[in-house]
DNA sequence: TCTGTCTGAA
């Protein structure tokens, strides 16, 4: 089957099944919190099961962080004041409460605040208990900060607290995220043998997916099926982890042998097991099976795509020049609720872009911005890149600087499509200044930027560039690839040139030829 | 009230 039928397919079959947008976007305004001061610090010990002993702030408080731990604050102000206010209500709110507010800014990812707020309770010899522990040491985590968590711990046990499967696996999964996977390894068993640390599903799952991440996958596989002989059995985001690391690895067939054996073990899927599924086959040109996976996932199991579902097919159809299929595709997100974002329509723009329909491309990037949406260093690469490939490199040279003027810096990728360009029309020179200047701003170059400027080099003659450029990037430890090494074999087929030869040399050196 | 996959674009 080719991709125009099954894409003709998809698209019917996702019209047919188009829904309405959810109209679950109500209102839940919360009256504003009092609370009231008064010089009683005394505080219960415990939470009593009644709430009629509980002063009445208290209660509006409760409700109020309960609803703020699941949504979050609207601003990082309000949540500070309520601390703040929380501080000064007597008696003092329980431990339980300061934890609410904690989560509330976990799920605005402000993780190191909540580290001030749990320090500022520490020095206040507010009463926490290891849940607050736990919360804290997650947020060091999160801010890379692990020895910190680490010291957290220590204090933990200090204060006489009994750590739990939380702690254990937060401080595995902050260890594994700093990529100190030996480390978290042994952490890992030596709790086990010292009995410490019974795994719960969460635990092994954070163990898998950082072996996974770290390059150990068969280390993660063999877990994986140690699990499943024990009796914490893999649930279905253990699964997607595996799934999803083999998937990387391009081994389509074995993810989907497990996505098979999940669903005979009564393992629902989820929208996070497709996606990487439907990726790997769009990149493999897999469009029979893709479409039989889309009907399965869609029609059998009733899980509807997401934007990054529907951004992976928007991709697809447009790197097989399916401009019409992927705006198709758009239009059915905004007909069943998902809205495209930047990464939706950065797709769409490189399919406009590689059609030549540079234009198209422009009045998206002008519309997208009316739409509330920013566009990212990607979205600008797109751009420059589709200007560049037309051969329009003074437009492209203009627009780099629009976008610095904008306030946004470029990267080395941005870095590397100017320099494509520059050398492709033959301002090699100006690309050799730009390297400077790249450098000069902090960027450190990689292989392949060393390699399109020493192949741009190379095209216009500019030998003895080409020659300090090709030393610079071995002494930094990169090697020519495929393209430099052939490219210089070729022109001393033609052109005898001792630099030429003696870069050639030094590239044969520089081990193997980096694809 | 606390821990895991968080997948999509240059």
């Amino acid at each position: 089957m080719t991709f125009i039928s099954v894409s003709s397919r998809l698209l019917s079959f996702l019209l047919r099944r188009r829904i309405g947008t959810s109209s679950c976007f109500q209102s839940l305004s919360i009256g504003v919190v009092h609370f009231h001061v008064n010089d009683n610090i005394s505080k219960p010990n415990s939470i009593p099961h009644s709430t009629h002993s509980i002063p009445s702030p208290h209660i509006k408080l409760q409700q109020y962080l309960v609803q703020k731990s699941k949504s979050g604050f609207d601003n990082l102000d309000d949540a500070l004041a309520v601390f703040d206010k929380m501080l000064k209500l007597r008696p003092l709110p329980y431990d339980f409460h300061f934890n609410q507010l904690l989560t509330a800014l976990v799920k605005m990812k402000q993780y190191q605040v909540a580290v001030s707020l749990f320090q500022e309770m520490s020095s206040r010899k507010i009463d926490v208990d290891i849940i607050t522990f736990n919360i804290a040491i997650n947020c060091c985590c999160h801010s890379n900060r692990v020895d910190y968590a680490f010291s957290l711990l220590l204090s933990a046990f200090k204060r006489g607290f009994v750590p739990d499967v939380f702690t254990y696996t937060t401080l595995i999964r902050g260890l594994l995220s700093q990529h100190k996977s030996a480390e978290a390894r042994l952490f890992f068993t030596n709790l086990i043998k010292l009995n410490e640390l019974q795994p719960n599903v969460v635990t092994y799952s954070t163990m898998i997916n950082g072996l996974c991440k770290t390059g150990h996958t068969e280390m993660a596989i063999w877990l994986f099926r140690f699990m499943e002989k024990s009796d914490c059995k893999p649930n279905t985001v253990t699964y997607n982890t595996v799934i999803d690391s083999i998937c990387q690895h391009g081994l389509v067939d074995d993810a989907l042998i497990l996505q098979s054996e999940m669903m005979e073990k009564g393992i629902l899927p989820d929208v996070w097991t497709y996606s990487p599924l439907i990726r790997v086959l769009c990149k493999l040109n897999r469009w029979e099976e893709l479409s039989l996976l889309l009907e399965q996932m869609i029609e059998d199991m009733n899980i509807s795509p997401n934007v990054h579902t529907f951004t992976i097919l928007v991709d697809a159809y447009a790197k097989s020049g399916k401009l019409d299929d992927a705006k198709q595709i758009i239009k059915i997100m905004n007909g069943r609720g998902e809205y495209p974002d930047i990464v939706t329509y950065n797709s769409l723009m490189q399919a406009y872009c590689s059609q030549g329909q540079m234009d198209e491309a422009m009045v998206l990037y002008r519309n997208m911005e009316c739409e509330g949406l920013s566009p990212t260093v990607v979205t600008h690469n797109i751009l420059l890149h589709g200007l560049c490939q037309l051969g329009k490199t003074m437009e492209a040279l203009a627009f780099f600087y629009k976008i610095q003027e904008l306030g946004h810096k470029p990267d080395i990728i941005i870095y590397q499509t100017l320099f494509g360009g520059l050398c492709k029309s033959n301002y090699v020179d100006k690309a050799l200044s730009f390297f400077q200047t790249m450098e000069c701003n902090g960027l450190i170059p990689e292989s392949k930027t060393y390699n399109i400027i020493i192949c741009g080099c190379l095209w216009n003659k500019k030998y003895n560039e080409a020659s300090k450029l090709v030393h610079k990037m071995v002494d930094c430890g990169f090697s020519a690839d495929a393209i430099t090494t052939s490219l210089l074999q070729q022109i001393l087929t033609k052109v005898q040139d001792p630099t030429l030869l003696a870069m050639h040399q030094k590239c044969l050196q520089s081990g193997n030829y980096e694809q």
